[in-house]
DNA sequence: CTCCGTTTTTGTATTAATTACAATTTTGTA
DNA sequence: TACAAAATTGTAATTAATACAAAAACGGAG
């Protein structure tokens, strides 16, 4: 089975076969991304880590997803406005966001976009595919997914 | 041959099939995101129109591009990480944005992606397809597309 | 181990997009 | 024309992200 302590080495591995030094936040941030395939924001990986790190900033967070975004080790999501999220899975796939809980998932993409030809002369350096609606849960509790602005407001947390 | 008059007609004519009242700012906007399909954010637009008309304010694009998102007259594209941008043009299409100098086009997307069947019981209300990489431009005037940090800068003007 | 230059981390201030909200203006209609 | 509803405006507030410089941790040479 996976133990934490694995899952913990897999990211020191990662950032050392990436030339990015292992250090502790970068360790945990990562580790953070593999065990929990949630998606986080900037924010809610601090708040998940502060705890840890008690002397954790805001500001290593933002510089270490930086980093981790200049070496291709994590992909960011911006499905959301103003709220980007970070993803350490590196396999091919799209996203769900449900509008309504906020909560992203991933899913298979089957057929590849693939380069389009009126896109000749391009270089293509990403793919994305996002999907928006509402998510099973927030189906069963009320809202038939029809409503008028259900859109996205300005809340610190979000799922 | 199509007039300034005629989108102009023509943008009064979707907002009143979608009962959204055409006031002369809501017209503007939606007559603008007809005519250039440069896929402008709020700012662009607020800039685009101000001469225009003297007395706009900011509160007013945005506030008429959430009447248009909730009526589904426009959508928003989310492609770049705090700077929406909007589309009139309802078309199933994708979207490349550059990474060197922001302009952002569109594209068929040929192949659906379709609704996996990993995602019963979602429903889904929006689809988007996107593209990073550098345009035909940004690639003749140096830059192979391999530079780190070509990321997002914090600038007001953007194309 | 100690010294010293490099890298990482932190704290604070700043930027800028978006929203909140109340006041003002415009519009449609009785 | 008169009045209620809707649209527009201006200002203040929120918040994610960045800039930047100071402090701390690291790592190799001696
Ligand atoms: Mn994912
Ligand atoms: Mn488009
Ligand atoms: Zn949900
Ligand atoms: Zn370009």
């Amino acid at each position: 089975m996976k133990t934490a302590e694995n899952t913990e080495k897999e990211a020191a591995a990662l950032l050392k076969d990436k030339k990015v030094r292992p250090s502790m936040i970068r360790v945990k941030v990562l580790k953070y991304l593999l065990d929990n395939r949630n998606h986080p924001t900037a924010d809610r990986l601090f708040s998940a880590l502060e705890n840890e790190i008690p002397t954790l900033s805001r500001t290593s967070i933002y510089n270490t997803l930086k980093t981790f975004l200049d070496e291709g080790i994590v992909s960011e999501i911006t499905i959301e406005d103003g709220n980007s999220r970070y993803d350490a899975f590196t396999g091919k796939h799209g996203h769900f966001i449900c509008e309504k809980c906020g909560s992203v998932c991933d899913f298979d993409v089957k057929c590849a976009t693939c380069a389009p030809e009126s896109l000749k002369g391009y270089k293509i350096n990403q793919e994305h595919v996002y999907l928006r609606g509402l998510c099973p849960n927030c189906i069963k509790s009320g809202g038939d997914g029809n409503e008028k602005n259900f859109r996205k407001k300005r809340c610190k947390k979000s799922s």
